[in-house]
DNA sequence: TACAAAAGTGCAATGAGTCAACTAATGTAC
DNA sequence: GTACATTAGTTGACTCATTGCACTTTTGTA
């Protein structure tokens, strides 16, 4: 999730990454238009169905060429998300710097309620969820945002008991946890659904109870 | 991991489910059509690397057309990796038909042990993997070869229990299951990795002891 | 032998993404 | 303020994966 396009007002990775309010005439420029393509992406995604509008469409309806746009977004699926440049080091830090004694798994439960839940549970995510949802492509790309990170966040954990920058219960925490939104999305209580997962890590699985 | 390429003898999905041995010319020379585009391609890929081969290069080399190709592979990632039909049905009767006694969570563990670890330690497997390894496009192919079945394995799981389909608690065994052979790969000793996996996810996460 | 199915071919097209050479606006140093 | 260097944006040509279509050839079958 982590939309280009002010849904939520937090975590606007460029905008606010950027020395804020007009750092030069041009910056300001790059910025009107990047964000001009980004918005003419989104309108004619939700429009027509991500699969149906081309870079050339849409670098029509933002009035530049299609290289323009390819200058401001590496690529088709980027145009509806933010790159957050920071979320690996918040990730990073959630462990490093967490309360004293506070567990590793606590923190990342925190880290995750705090950060995920927020998007999730905003109101006007609705139809942009049901784009990604609809977009095998962009399903992909949304949940590779998170598994990017999760080297970095396998070394952090693995730092925080001194154990080897590979080591594999270290490797599998990270990579459960990042995945965890992805299985939690669309559930009706996603802060439940998100509990519940933790404790799975943190308890073992248990047999559901039969209904 | 699961190549076109007699590499390990078993599991080779299209050859092995063939009315083994000649089930009329036709299907004998689409096979073996098919065989040459593979074996051209994986050549090709291992001389030159992945993105170094174009579709073209490897029809030339199989001495058939580019459409050709595509009649045989849905898409270029597919030339590398054997798809095969019964992974799924395979996955879910290890559920459904656990030995009595046996829970979920062993008959998974027994599983993933007898089909994935002899692919992982076949000695031939080495340049193979350095080529999926190598190439970001096949490492994430490979990773939907198991993470497909997620649904299927989650649906599989409830009904073991008696639970809604869409159970989380199942949803995300499944998930975390599936992604085993993905954590594991390339350790030392793979099956110690299996193991050391299938007791986080019973028992819950310890944290590693310190060397 | 005649006919239908299916394998393969050739060709043209679409759409994503890259590259190189160019223009024009902007920032910076003087 | 003028001169120079950057850099956003443009243009157009290019590569490559992938699809569709119309056509030929081979093979299984009635």
């Amino acid at each position: 999730m982590y939309s280009n396009h002010n849904l939520p007002g937090f975590i606007m990775g460029y905008a606010s990454s950027m020395t804020v309010s007009s750092a030069g005439r041009r910056e300001r420029k790059k910025a009107a238009t990047r964000q001009a393509i980004a918005d003419a992406a989104l309108r004619l995604f939700l429009e027509r169905g991500y699969d149906q509008v081309s870079i050339r469409d849409i670098a029509d309806a933002a009035d530049v060429s299609t290289t323009t746009v390819f200058k401001h977004f590496p690529g088709k699926e980027a145009l509806v998300f933010d790159e957050d440049q920071d979320r690996e080091a918040r990730l990073v830090a959630a462990v490093a710097q967490r309360l004293p004694g506070q567990s590793v798994l606590d923190a990342l439960r925190r880290h995750v309620l705090d950060t995920w839940i927020p998007f999730e549970t905003h109101p006007q995510q609705a139809e942009f969820a049901r784009l990604v949802d609809s977009t095998p492509e962009l399903r992909a790309y949304a949940e590779r945002m998170w598994t990017r990170h999760t080297e970095a966040l396998a070394a952090a954990v693995a730092d925080a008991f001194g154990a080897d920058r590979d080591d594999l219960a270290c490797a599998a925490l990270a990579r459960y946890v990042l995945e965890i939104p992805a299985l939690a999305r669309g559930r009706r209580d996603p802060r439940a659904a998100v509990e519940t997962i933790f404790d799975i890590l943190a308890h073992g699985w248990r047999q559901p109870a039969t209904p």
